[in-house]
Formats: structure tokens, C-alpha cells, sequence
RNA sequence: GCCCCAGUAGCUCAGGGGAUAGAGCAACGGCCUCCGGAGCCGUGAGCGCAGGUUCGAUUCCUGCCUGGGGCACCA
């Protein structure tokens, strides 16, 4: 058990004790470290409530606490605050069992959810730019996150490749070169094994269509048209398909292998596409939901309390064809089956009708009965400095890849600067590079709290001092070096001895709140949490190392035990490193 | 028009109903015979406006202002 739950036990029994309810017993870290290390306010809220003075209860609360955990101080301050001091051997004692765990002290989940996290999403007729990175590194890194918290997770790509984009590639393409074999509705195959194009055609291809979709009404519905043949099976349409699928996933594992973003599912939209005209049907037959409303079909979702106009979901076109609402329906459908309890969507924010449309329909229609959480994990837009989404200076998205090299050039050039890597190996220095170019770049937005838009600023991601990944990477790389030279030295770390110095107890404080943070970063679905705390942890230790000499420390226990606290540290460092998807070099 | 998100220091952002609202960057000033200075210590400056709930509101509620976004045959 963690301290502060241990602590806020005890206060909820001596609170119960004192006749109120025990949730006034929560304790929480001091927001005066000056005064205290941990405090709890509840004597205020519940003397109101009991209509008796806050000091008193107080008091009472303190006189009927027992004496299970050995306290350095308590007083009561001010109105009815609690402050609590527990003594330094109980704080080593608890470094101490979080050292000897394999988890850092964090808890097993009740209950243990099967989570599959939906992120990423390319469409796969473009490749990827800075759009898709917040979709990319949120979810990963909250599919680790829910992991480390000891839930079962798969994270699924959910890739876009089945909708009206499809179609729009196809006539494109079919503009360009119409003697294609594709696009003769005669010919019986075999089709070329040789994808006619490459993914940046198909990009250089898709805003133009999409354009000229808009502007010439024709186009557009040829677009439909092709949608519709390729979902009931013309076949030159799924060899092309098949053709687009392969070039994109190709490409696409490239940069999602370069990001550190891991998929355990590549599915998409087209997994489920057998799925579609059963669903459809049986919205329409058993369910009695779906409704042909102009050609179309569609599923009402207004509710009787909606204050906001709620519009209807549509499953087909008027031409029969599907949309992304009946995919996302059909593949809701196949992981409740595949008994996952709680789906994450982690998707723009600008999708959040969407999601509520289609998760009504989910729930009126028992797809996703209610013990099976649906949520929409929403983020905001990259922008540019005025304001709306970011644009490179010639006016185009910035891609991926080039942010990429972006990032990694600047860690470059900063590697350059620092003496002490002039003899590494080149393969290492582009090794290091890359990682503290993505390091800064995840850092960087990840720190953001998601659900708002921020400004993209190349300056923050090459920026490698201060609040950064690389500092903290820089952090957990000294510490591995203590850790090697004290090796060499034949020093080994020892059980955990009570702390001494200010900024030796700081860290521990600091270590100990770990399960704490995983879980309120679980609670609220959010990595910033995690970036705010694992910066915390670095600055701390930080503050220890230039406060204590380790290597030179002269009484044997105590540099065991700092040796100790250092590994620990290292261990809490890499682990919440590891779950924002953030590498630790060897050296820098 | 309706709905969603946001407005906190010069800039970029955190902030869980509690005491004196925090970081980073930028500016200025210190540390540096010592385990890696991508470091440590220090200084200045702030909750859009108006109400409400509460012992207590940056936090919850209402209204307004400003910015971004969404509102059936795109995804």
C-alpha cells in the first residue's frame, strides 16, 4: 500500500472515531512543504457539516489516531488544517518496499479492464503529417499507461480505408490513366501484382480530388459511385484497393516504427466491411432503431433532455453505400464480442458529435450494453501562432517525417556542442540523436494537457533545456552513470536508511507518490500528468545529486542506501519515460 | 441560432474546493579545484468581466466578452 493510501486510512478510522464520515481522513501531499509534508483539510468540511468547530474535531481526530505509523510532527494550523510529518525511518521504510517491488509500489486495478485504445487513424491515402502526431503519441502512450496500471490493453490503428476517400483514389486515378485494367468492369484478371502507384502519388493525388470533388458536382458523385461498387465487391476496385492498402501500411509502419508507436492491431475500417449490411439490417429488422429518412439511413439519436440539436446518424448514403458512423458501429460490435470492457477513442476533439451519435446508438441498440465503457478521449488541434491549424510557411502541412529530421538534426547539432560525445561512434550519435529529437518532441506535446488546442513551436522541440524530455533523459543517464562508475568501484546499493539532508528526503517524498500519479493519470485519461511529475521526480533528484556526493560519500551505509535511492529513482524515471513512449540513451 | 473546448506571468503552458496560484523560456544576478553544466541557487511580474453556491472558488454553477471548433449523405 502506498503511504498516502495508508495515511488517509488512518485519518478515515480516526474520523469515524471522532463520529463523521471517513472520507474526511484523505491526505494529501503539503502544499506548504514548509510546514508539513502531508496534510488533510477534512476536519472543515465535515465539523460544517456536524455543525461543531473545526479545531475541535481536530483535536479529537488527532487524539483518537493511532499509533501504526511512527510521526515526526502533528499539529493543527490554522482554520483545522491537519499537518503531518511522519518520521525518516518511516519514509526509508517505504522507499525501501518500493525498491524491493517489481511494480515502484503501484497497485493492481479493481477492476482489471480488457482496453483497447483506438489511436492513430491514418487515412490511408495520404502520408502522415503533424496532425497525426497527437493522436499517435496520446494514445500510445496512454495504452502504456493503462498497461503499467496492470489493465490488459491492445492498441488498435483503425486505419481510414474504406470510407469516400477510397472512392475518390479510385476515379482519380481512373482520370489519369483510364486503360488501367482496374477500370474495366470486363475484364476477369488476373490484375498486375505492381501497385500502380506509390504513396506519394497517392498523396499528390488526394487533395486534388478532393477539391475537384468539391467543386465539380460530377466528380463527386463519381466518387459515390466508385464508394458504393468497391463496398459490394467490384473487383477491379478491391485489387486496386488491395494496392493503395499495401503501399500505405508499408509507409506507414516506417514512421510509426521511427515515432516508437507500437500497434498490436492493424486493423481499419475495411476489417469489419462483411460486418456492414448485417448491422445495417438488423438496426433496421430486429432492433427497430434505423429509419430511411431521404434515401438514407439512418438512426435517431435525439433524446427527450437533449438541450442541443442532436442530429440523426447516418448508416448508408442514399446510394446504399457506407460511412464512417456504420464502420464504427460494426467494429464497436466486433470488440464487444471480443469481450474488450472499455474502448478508448483517442481522436481529434472536433469529432466529438460524432462519437456521441455513434455511442447512442450503442448503447439504445445493446451493440455496447453499459458496463462496457465508451469514451471519446479528445485532443485538440496543433495550431499556428494566429491561431488556427498549423501551416508550414509555404502554406502545406508539415509532415511527419520531416519534423522527424527536424527534431533530430537540432539533437544533433546539440550533440555536436558537448565535448564529452565527440568519440562516440557515428551509428550511436544518430542513435542518441533521434532519441532525444523524438524525446523532445513527445515531451513537448505530451505535456500539453490534451484536450486543448496549443501552438505548434519548433523552438520548444529543439529546445533541450528546462522542461524538456532531454532533461529529463539527461537525468536518468547520469544516474545510470553513478550507477556504472560505482559498479566499477565495486559499491553496491544497501537497504535504505533513514534521510538526513533536505534534498535527500525531498526525492524520497517525491518517489513515494508514484502510484498516486499513475493513478490519477489513469483517472483522467491524461500523460500530462505524467510528464508534470516525471519533471518533478528529475529536478528532485537533480537537487540530491548536487547536494550529496554519492561516489565520495565516506560512511559506507549511507552511500549504500543513496546508491540505493539512486536506483530506485532511475527505475521511476525510466518507467514513466517508458509509458510516454520516451527512450532512454545509454549515454548523451 | 444551438452545442463543445479554451482565456492564468512578457511568451509557451501546469494547477485535484483549501493556507502564500506554480513551471519552462526570455531578462537580470549568483554557484563551478566535486559523481556528466542538457545542471543547481536566487530576483521581478499573473487567474477575461460580472454575479452565485461555500467557512473557503483559478477550481463548481449562471450570464456576458474574446478566440478556436462542431452542427445528416466527409472522415
Amino acid at each position: 500500500m502506498s503511504l498516502l493510501t495508508d495515511l488517509s486510512e488512518q485519518f478515515g478510522d480516526a474520523f469515524e472515531a471522532a463520529g463523521v464520515d471517513s472520507a474526511a481522513g484523505l491526505v494529501l501531499p503539503s502544499q506548504r512543504p514548509e510546514l508539513a509534508q502531508f496534510q488533510c483539510n477534512g476536519a472543515l468540511g465535515a465539523a460544517k457539516k456536524a455543525g461543531r468547530n473545526p479545531r475541535d474535531l481536530a483535536q479529537e481526530v488527532l487524539d483518537s489516531l493511532g499509533d501504526r505509523t511512527p510521526f515526526a510532527s502533528l499539529d493543527i494550523a490554522g482554520p483545522g488544517f491537519l499537518n503531518i510529518t511522519v518520521t525518516d525511518e518511516y519514509l526509508a521504510h517505504y522507499a525501501q518496499s518500493m525498491e524491493d517491488g517489481d511494480r515502484c509500489g503501484i497497485g493492481t486495478p479493481d477492476p482489471k479492464h480488457k482496453v483497447i485504445v483506438d489511436y492513430g487513424g491514418p487515412n490511408m491515402s495520404k502520408s502522415m503529417h503533424v496532425g497525426h502526431l497527437r493522436a499517435s503519441i496520446i494514445g500510445e502512450s496512454l495504452k502504456r499507461l493503462f498497461r503499467v496500471a496492470g489493465h490488459d490493453v491492445d492498441g488498435d490503428i483503425h486505419m481510414g480505408d474504406w470510407g469516400m476517400p477510397i472512392g475518390q483514389l479510385i476515379i482519380e486515378l481512373e482520370r489519369r490513366q483510364p486503360e488501367l485494367s482496374y477500370f474495366d468492369a470486363d475484364f476477369t484478371g488476373p490484375y498486375p501484382a505492381e501497385s500502380p502507384v506509390t504513396l506519394d502519388d497517392l498523396s499528390e493525388m488526394y487533395p486534388i480530388i478532393v477539391e475537384g470533388c468539391r467543386s465539380e458536382p460530377e466528380l463527386g458523385e463519381r466518387a459515390r459511385q466508385a464508394t458504393f461498387d468497391l463496398q459490394n465487391g467490384r473487383a477491379g476496385y478491391l485489387a486496386l484497393w488491395q494496392h493503395y492498402h499495401n503501399v500505405s501500411v508499408t509507409e506507414q509502419k516506417k514512421d510509426f516504427a521511427q515515432l516508437g508507436v507500437e500497434f498490436d492491431l492493424w486493423r481499419g475500417e475495411s476489417t469489419v466491411h462483411d460486418r456492414l449490411a448485417p448491422l445495417v439490417d438488423r438496426l433496421i429488422n430486429e432492433d427497430d432503431l434505423a429509419v430511411e429518412s431521404d434515401g438514407a439511413i439512418v438512426v435517431h439519436v435525439e433524446q427527450p433532455d437533449d438541450k442541443k440539436e442532436m442530429p440523426p446518424l447516418l448508416l448508408t448514403r442514399s446510394d446504399g453505400s457506407y460511412l464512417y458512423s456504420t464502420t464504427d458501429l460494426a467494429t464497436l460490435d466486433q470488440r464487444v464480442e471480443e469481450s474488450y470492457d472499455l474502448v478508448l477513442y483517442v481522436v481529434d476533439a472536433r469529432q466529438g458529435l460524432h462519437f456521441e451519435q455513434v455511442f447512442r446508438v450503442a448503447r439504445k441498440s445493446g451493440i455496447a450494453p453499459e458496463p462496457v465503457g465508451l469514451e471519446h478521449i479528445a485532443f485538440g488541434t496543433v495550431n499556428g501562432p494566429d491561431g488556427t491549424p498549423f501551416k508550414t510557411r509555404e502554406g502545406g502541412v508539415l509532415r511527419l517525417a520531416d519534423l522527424m529530421e527536424i527534431v533530430t538534426d537540432a539533437a544533433r547539432e546539440r550533440l555536436d556542442e558537448a565535448a564529452i560525445a565527440q568519440d562516440y561512434p557515428t551509428e550511436e550519435r544518430d542513435r542518441i540523436a533521434r532519441q532525444v529529437g523524438l524525446g523532445a518532441l513527445k515531451f513537448g506535446d505530451l505535456s500539453n494537457h490534451r484536450t486543448s488546442n496549443y501552438i505548434f513551436d519548433l523552438d520548444r522541440f529543439t529546445s533541450f533545456e528546462g522542461k524538456t524530455g532531454p532533461y529529463l533523459q539527461y537525468g536518468a543517464v547520469r544516474i545510470q552513470s553513478i550507477l556504472r562508475r560505482a559498479a566499477d568501484a565495486g559499491l553496491e546499493p544497501g537497504p535504505i536508511i533513514a534521510p538526513v539532508v533536505d534534498q535527500e528526503r525531498g526525492l524520497i517524498l517525491r518517489l513515494l507518490r508514484l502510484p498516486e500519479v499513475i493513478d490519477r493519470a489513469v483517472e483522467v485519461r491524461a500523460p500530462n500528468v505524467l510528464t508534470e511529475y516525471a519533471y518533478e521526480v528529475a529536478t528532485d533528484f537533480s537537487r540530491f545529486y548536487e547536494a550529496c556526493h554519492i561516489l565520495r560519500e565516506e560512511d559506507p551505509d549511507r552511500q549504500a542506501s543513496w546508491l540505493a535511492l539512486v536506483d530506485l529513482t532511475l527505475r521511476v524515471m525510466r518507467l514513466l519515460l517508458d509509458t510516454l513512449g520516451i527512450e532512454v540513451p545509454e549515454r548523451m
